[in-house]
DNA sequence: TCACAGTTGACCCGACGGGTCAATAGGCAG
DNA sequence: CTGCCTATTGACCCGTCGGGTCAACTGTGA
């Protein structure tokens, strides 16, 4: 069966991605990768070869979805702020959500440990990344703060926020399940703050 | 000569806790500590025994450091929060610039890697520290701020503003001297981020 | 010249973990 | 039922890593 073949590969994938997220690439175990799969470790260099061969194939894999899902969902148009990093944050949250780890594997992979593979994986889409990170923070509409506050201070502390919000969901002991229930009630807890934020560095609205 | 033991002595000390800060317990590596502090294996072994002996010497030496700098210059009495985080903040500038990677290290102790040496390490210490950090964010006077906003939440803001302000000066490939040289700039920027937050998050001075 | 504390670094050896492969399981055709 | 073939297994191999040792060296002072 095509489909049983597929879902052992994800199984690996999702596995991999947790244990390269949590330790890097060089500390990673492929005895803990296949335990958590529940396959054997045959299965695993079976299908990517080495551990090298399943670094950059993840490392693609996580750079397709992240990029899809800003391509589908994030308004380039919207020059208000505050909507912009809230659609930002959402595409972040769901991110996690479905794929656990993704984001801690993919900032780690172009941040800590890209030098230990560095030769493998594109260099070329991680800067592409960052500019479209850069994005986020630029050619936002910034006549709508107050007169007497340093809006690129403002931004960060708004930046900050977001962070520490979406970060301190990610707990490496918790499974799939836990996000998914923790879901809602973030995303209410992330808007309070967004709101918060608006409300002191906006002008009075009138 | 005694102040020569005691020299070498304390580059082992330093060049541990940045190595045990930088990758953890297990993956510390002792070679690279004896590298760094420019003496012999032999002679780590010879003071501390083992590398568990010398990571509780270490535990024990930095909470012994935080701990007297916290009793020292930190004023409970003060009710403004901006002035008491302000001098907590500079409490653990003043550790990032004398300790290198103090703060790390400690962290690191307490939250990750506690289970390889946690009975080794007095966990009361631990709960005693977190008792004191709590109590920097109770019993604040709360009556300076905006009435229109959530006064708990505005205290996250400001802690993560502080956290993150501070920690993006840490910076493992640089060496003490980097320290020295960035500490005013850092310290300005930090108030001028405390001033913003105060501005906004309080009444309007009359 | 001897004694001796301080210090060295080549070496030991057990653990770890990436990678292999002979063996097995299980499905399917005849 | 039998033979074949693919998917899968997991015990094993072996090179590397790194905590820890210790015989030897160094410099100093008597």
């Amino acid at each position: 069966m095509e489909n049983q073949e597929e879902a052992k590969k994800m199984r690996i994938v999702n596995a991999a991605i947790s244990e390269f997220a949590r330790h890097g690439y060089k500390n990673a175990n492929t005895n803990d990768i296949v335990k958590e799969a529940g396959v054997s470790k045959g299965l695993l260099f079976h299908y990517f070869g080495s551990k090298k061969q399943l670094y950059v194939y993840l490392y693609e894999y996580a750079m397709r979805l992240i990029t899809d899902a800003v391509a589908d969902e994030f308004d380039w148009e919207e020059r208000d702020i505050f909507k912009r990093w809230r659609t930002g944050a959402a595409i972040k949250l769901r991110m996690m959500r479905e794929h656990g780890m993704l984001f801690e594997f993919i900032i780690d992979a172009y941040a800590r440990t890209a030098n230990e593979v560095k030769e493998e994986i594109d260099t070329s889409t991680g800067v592409w990344m960052a500019f479209n990170w850069d994005q986020l923070m630029k050619s936002a509409d910034t006549s709508l703060f107050r007169d007497d506050i340093d809006v690129g201070k403002a931004m960060q502390v708004i930046w900050w926020s977001i962070n520490a919000c979406t970060q301190k969901w990610v707990d490496p002991t918790q499974n799939v399940s836990y996000y998914e229930e923790n879901y809602a009630s973030l995303t209410v807890e992330l808007d309070a703050y967004l709101e918060l934020l608006r409300r002191v560095f906006y002008k009075e609205q009138v």
